[in-house]
DNA sequence: AACGCCCTTGCGGATATCCACAATAGCGCC
DNA sequence: GGCGCTATTGTGGATATCCGCAAGGGCGTT
């Protein structure tokens, strides 16, 4: 499988050739477009690897699209290309969450180097996605009750103590503990916490 | 007890003046030094706080004496004024960690509000590093054995098999397992897994 | 009405955990 | 040698957890 898709825009089309070149012969798949429009044109929510993106561009620069990606809920990591005069922008970019950015020019090595680090960032957060998900997934599968029940236990809380607070019997939290064990696919309240710990904030 | 130190270095009198006032009506502790190398002289790593820290000064820049900073094992977010001739530097400060930058002429709100929140990330910080601190003395404090022990409570293992693992005695087990609850300041295996997972990572 | 899902509870037994009391043993230190 | 720390184990009992078996009620859908 290969490194991941790097995307590039710019309305240049030399550097383009020259980016896709570069890249490719790092092994990353790359596609081009020349302007900011034609890519959101075709960017879809499930689109994975990273941008090369020029900050100058004719009509919408790369800075504008970076936000309707943001607000298009995109999180593809973002490298920036810039010419030594557009750094007030760039700045601009770094804080709103661009991955990096490389002045034009660029030496070769670095930037190859700094797509493959934004590649792996990308699957990085895809991992850590689906893991959430998954876990978002079980949550959801517990009804009110259970969902009161593990709350409890997280908190430490004896199946004794438990019962009394939520006014049931005892027997009654054990059935519906076993339930959020089963539904998590854990097998203990250890294992549970650690869970949760891990898959959150 | 106040909202914090902001430290302010610039070589112009003016400005450090000007700033020093502005921050003292919003509450705020200033300290200030006309030179990176006055300041420098003076740092130690018990200090708290913020820098508002000129970027180009005589002699040792803003930058310079942010990377010795640095190095030193300071912490302490660092927000950069800039002319707007400077952006170039401004970009490497904050690639390199800085925490915010503003450039000059500034706002004098927003830089207000800024420093506010430098210092409140400089608090969590230590909040963050107090807790840490208390868990990995707490955890030194813990024998190889017990250490052993824990480990495999948080996999979720019984007492049972924890023994068969370490070819010791169940009951053993149990002496060690209440050892490290107790030097751990909990009081369950949920605890304990929620305080790891917590904070560390 | 019948079915499914959830909440509820009781009984009883197999396991596990928690702990006090008690004891043996190696190791380093004064 | 005595003292303290750590590791080790045993006995026995009070609690807790884990679970299958059994069963009643509420609620919404078909």
């Amino acid at each position: 499988m290969s490194a991941g898709i790097a995307h590039l825009i710019d309305d240049d089309e030399a550097i383009r050739d020259a980016l896709s070149w570069l890249l490719r012969s790092r092994g990353i798949e790359t596609r081009s477009w020349g302007s900011a429009e034609g890519f959101l044109a075709d960017y879809g929510s499930a689109m994975r690897g990273c941008l090369v993106l020029d900050i100058r561009m004719q009509a919408m620069s790369g800075l504008e699209l970076f936000d309707r990606l943001t607000q298009l809920g995109c999180t593809m990591p973002v490298i920036f290309l810039t010419g030594h005069g557009d750094v007030p922008v760039a700045v601009q970019a770094i804080k709103k969450g661009a991955f990096d950015f490389v002045e034009k020019p660029f030496n070769d090595n670095e930037l190859a180097d700094r797509v493959i680090a934004a590649l792996a960032a990308d699957r990085d957060l895809w991992l850590g996605r689906d893991r959430k998900h998954d876990i978002e997934t079980r949550l959801a599968s517990l009804t009110v009750r259970e969902r009161e029940v593990m709350d409890r236990v997280l908190g430490g809380k004896l199946n004794k103590v438990i019962a009394d607070e939520l006014g049931i019997a005892m027997r009654t939290v054990e059935v519906h503990r076993s339930h959020v064990f089963e539904k998590m696919g854990v097998r203990s309240a250890v294992d549970l916490a650690r869970l949760l710990a891990g898959g959150e904030e």
